[in-house]
DNA sequence: CTGACTGCAAACGTTTTGCACGGTA
DNA sequence: TACCGTGCAAAACGTTTGCAGTCAG
């Protein structure tokens, strides 16, 4: 289990519980919506507030802690910030894993084709796991 | 200039001028977000509503006649169903282009790396564009 | 002890819904 | 003419903001 407290505290944020209990659970879960998010807080912190959770997101994304994903017909997720990587999603069931794919062929073809300066290939392939097939 | 009047009748879908002028509109601009969309509709309908606009998106979506591109940062666009590609995008400007890519070898390696059966593969390129560089 | 954080409530922006009127086929 | 589509208004969501009380450092 990762624990962000001194992380938070480099960035000048406090170490609080409840965001505490945010980045343990992205990191239990891997991806989490608002939703899923508040579910899980909500078991912790019986009187957590939504706008309390979105304010640690907004924090955690300005400051790079977790990064957002966003996926095809499904609301969007957010996960802790690890190395470059794409997703692969489940169309049934939802799951979702991470996947490490070498992209440079791709971007450097792209980039000298179309004249772009490429940062970021955000990669999302969609399709059906095995338990759901 | 494509002409949607019979592939919406082909659904059982009435060729009304909005609804026209939204397909219209989508050729000419290729990606368009709901905002860019009905500043365009209003100038050619001085009454229209934003409901039209949304029942008629959410149809067409339903009809795959369009297809929803979600990008980091940014608003969801929508662009008319075509060809499947990706899209590159400028971080500074927001201009969108289409890029045509063969990822069938990605696609193959990670289906059977994660025991999937992909159907689909979403990529967005962002970075910075000749002019705005 | 002090400034930052939480939780509540209200505000805000976006999308959807219900309904009466108008237009397409 | 019959029904589908439009436009309006209101409702339903999702997210943000302001503020008073609380807590981490």
């Amino acid at each position: 289990m990762n624990n962000y407290t001194d992380t938070l505290r480099k960035h000048n944020l406090k170490a609080t519980p409840q965001r505490l209990a945010i980045t343990d659970s992205l990191c239990m879960h891997g991806h989490m919506s608002i939703d899923a998010l508040y579910d899980v807080m909500i078991k912790k912190f019986s009187s957590i507030s939504l706008a309390t959770i979105y304010k640690n997101i907004n924090l955690m994304l300005e400051n790079a802690f977790i990064q957002e994903v966003k996926l095809p017909n499904l609301k969007t997720v957010y996960e802790l910030t690890k190395h470059s990587h794409s997703h692969i999603m489940c169309e049934k069931c939802g799951k979702i894993n991470d996947i490490t794919l070498d992209l440079k062929a791709i971007v450097n073809t792209v980039s000298s084709l179309e004249n772009f300066e490429i940062s970021k290939a955000d990669l999302v392939l969609s399709g059906v796991c095995k338990n759901c097939a």
